[in-house]
RNA sequence: GCUGGCGUAGCUCAGCUGGUAGAGCAGCUGACUUGUAAUCAGCAGGUCGGGGGUUCGAAUCCCUCCGCCAGCUCCA
């Protein structure tokens, strides 16, 4: 007899190779049916495995994430098993769980349709109803090549052969055997809703140079309300989508006549824009940067040096020549900030130099990954390029992070990822400089508090970095704020600077954005928001109107009072009903709704509603006049 | 760029297997003068993404280009 604990405190005497499932349905009966695998000495394994020796057994259920994979894992192989079924050529590839839900790529004679879905899908809720087992079996890896030989299934006999243990386990599900680890649902019958998404072509193995596969996109739950749920949400997530919030709030278009990926500020985005850039400005100032503003192109030569036509080049427009000189449109600032710094003979005493600029950049990107305003293809960044002596690069970094924080905190941003990158195979600079840059920009995260993930040799050849991204509507990632080390542009231009001894020294060059560029930044903000942008940045924060034309000339001199105390305020006195209005307003969702009709015109007060919460009642203009500028004060900092 | 889907009025969308376009909102005109999320009536608005083809006839079928959407790849 052996002895087994489970995790959640029951434990029981048991004969050897008892079961896990067993073990459980003992101890605990409540998780039948629920529990999808075990965790034993943190391993995880099958419900079917016989437990060999005392042990604690933790129960993983499809809360857990763990249990999610393990769940959806299995979904795709049940996916897999029904395309077997409706298309008998098809072969099998890969098949992991994700995020949310699972995926399968399939090497298919041709492309999966709409109503192919719709029939695998079918015959996927046959499978869970039919509550086939998943059986491990684990072979010699020349057997299971064999095996695969024969089914003809070449990708797995390619994957196999790459395996290097001798022996491989398969999963046989119906008629169905699969290359896989595990572990898996006991049997098809747990899964008790799904959906299959969408579909899409996928290069094997992810390589443009590889056959590409179809892949087929799915979710599932172990019940019909999850699935339900599910769908609820991704449906609210289509509705602050910033490109239909774009459209409806008429913050900005991208019109196929002018250009795929080059985006028009519409007057109510310009305005929001408008409004950042002047807090960009004035924060830089603060913080000791110099604005500048340079050309839109510059000579090929530059471009040369800066070593952009080498490593760049599918990225630039193509080049434009005249009186035989050719010329690029810029996809970053950095060359004419390096001219700036060139301008002058510099000192050790002048480092560091923080040149600033919102500077508007072109790169070509291929049509498919163009988004909104998210991946566009001419865009202004808040770039600034800083250039420091060796000894002030630890604190200059933690600064530039820290500012780079602080900024977002301002627009109400709070919970951001944070990626350090670090030295790549190929990289230039030295391993020490390396190591100084990476560890200042891990210091600098630490400081500020942030939780942030390691990506061994992600950097750039030319130095480390660390990318801070924000999510949007959709849990896609957004990169905003960057600062990246470069050792290697200071050398290309051979920036110097003349040190305390006379000496000419080489300066460290750090390229910075905080929002990135401002069209993704607006795009992200308009997500985060759902477009109920916070006070100080709405293009329009109070709207006076009417409710008889009786009214309009105190409506008018309220209006002028507003514009007085700087608020940003429009008016509706037209003829329609005072609840038209409203609701044009609250769907336009301008934060403060003044409304006047007789008693407040024969007052001289002000009827005050509050965009989502419904009238606060009547006050002097100089009251909502203080409420606003309050208000705004606090920018992002405050939910709203 | 690749795979699939899609492109009809300013916006949201309808238009069955081919018989030369329709609604709501917005716009304009008029009436109504209204108390917190849609007052009524009338008018106007479309080379059905562009080009080519099949057909007596194309928004509808085919080809091609452009753009959009999802995913892949890329993202110095």
């Amino acid at each position: 007899m052996i002895e087994v604990c489970l995790s959640t405190g029951e434990n029981g005497l048991f004969e050897e190779h008892t079961k896990a499932e067993a073990v459980i349905e003992k101890l605990k009966p409540e998780l039948k049916n629920k529990v999808i695998a075990v965790r034993i000495n943190g391993k995880v394994f099958d419900l079917s495995t016989p437990i060999t020796e005392s042990c604690t057994i933790e129960p993983i259920t499809f809360e857990d994430e763990e249990g999610k994979s393990i769940f959806w894992h299995s979904s795709s192989h049940i996916m897999a098993l029904a395309v077997k079924r409706v298309f008998k050529d098809a072969k099998v590839t890969i098949g992991p769980p994700i995020d949310k839900g699972f995926y399968y790529d399939f090497d298919v004679e041709r492309t999966f349709t709409p109503e192919d879905l719709k029939k695998i899908e079918e015959e996927m809720k046959k499978i869970c109803e039919e509550d086939l087992p998943f059986e491990r079996i684990e072979v010699p890896k020349e057997e299971a090549i064999k095996l695969f030989k024969e089914l003809k299934e070449d990708y797995k006999v390619e994957i196999l052969e790459e395996i290097e243990d001798d022996k491989v386990s398969l999963y046989k599900t119906g008629e169905f055997i699969d290359l896989c680890r595990g572990p898996h649902i006991p049997s098809t019958g747990m899964v008790r809703a799904v959906k299959l998404l969408s579909t899409s072509g996928a290069y094997w193995r992810g390589d443009e140079k590889n056959k590409m596969l179809q892949r087929i996109y799915g979710i599932s739950f172990p019940n019909e309300k999850d699935l339900k749920d599910f769908l609820e949400k991704l449906e609210e997530a289509k509705s602050r989508d910033h490109r239909k919030l774009g459209k409806e709030l008429k913050l900005f278009m991208i019109e196929e006549d002018i250009g795929a990926g080059l985006v028009i500020w519409l007057p109510k985005g310009a305005k929001i824009r408008r409004i950042i850039e002047d807090y960009w400005l004035k924060r830089h100032e603060d913080a000791g940067y110099q604005l500048i503003y340079t050309p839109h192109i510059g000579k090929s030569m530059l471009w040369e040096t800066s070593g952009h036509l080498s490593f760049y080049k599918e990225n630039m427009f193509p080049p434009m020549e005249l009186e035989n000189v050719t010329y690029y449109v810029k996809p970053m600032n950095c060359p004419f900030h390096i001219y700036v710094y060139k301008s002058e003979k510099r000192s050790y005493r002048d480092l560091p130099i923080k040149l600033a600029e919102l500077g508007t950049v072109y790169r070509y990107e291929k049509s498919g990954v163009l988004h909104g305003l998210m991946r566009v293809r001419g865009f202004t960044q808040d770039d600034a390029h800083i250039f420091v002596r060796e000894d002030q690069v630890k604190e200059e970094i933690a600064n530039t992070v820290a500012f780079a924080i602080d900024v977002l905190r301002d627009f109400g941003f709070d919970n951001f990822n944070v990626y350090i990158s670090t030295k790549p195979e190929k990289a230039i600079g030295s391993n020490e400089m390396w190591e100084i840059a990476t560890e200042s920009l891990i210091e600098a995260a630490k400081l500020v508090g942030l939780n942030y993930k390691i990506e061994e040799g992600e950097g750039a050849f030319y130095g480390p970095k660390i990318d801070i991204t924000i999510t949007d509507a959709l849990d896609r990632e957004w990169q905003c704020s960057t600062v990246q080390f470069d050792f290697n542009l200071p050398e290309r231009f051979d920036l110097t600077y003349t040190d305390r001894d006379g000496k000419e020294k080489r300066p460290y060059m750090i390229h910075r954005a905080l929002m990135g560029s401002l069209e993704r930044f607006l795009g992200v903000l308009i997500e985060y928001y759902k477009g109920n942008f916070p006070l100080w940045l709405s293009p329009i924060q109070a709207r006076v109107m009417t409710i008889t034309d009786e009214q309009r000339k105190y409506a008018e001199e309220v209006v002028e009072k507003f514009k007085e105390a700087g608020i940003r305020v429009d008016s509706d006195l037209g003829g329609e009903k005072i609840t038209y209005k409203i609701r044009l307003a609250e769907t336009e969702k301008i934060p403060y709704m003044v409304v006047i009709g007789k008693k407040e015109a024969l007052e001289g007060v002000i009827n005050v509603r509050k965009k989502g919460k419904g009238v606060i009642g009547n006050m002097k203009i100089e009251d909502l006049i203080r409420m606003i500028k309050e208000e705004e004060d606090k920018k992002g900092r405050v939910s709203n």
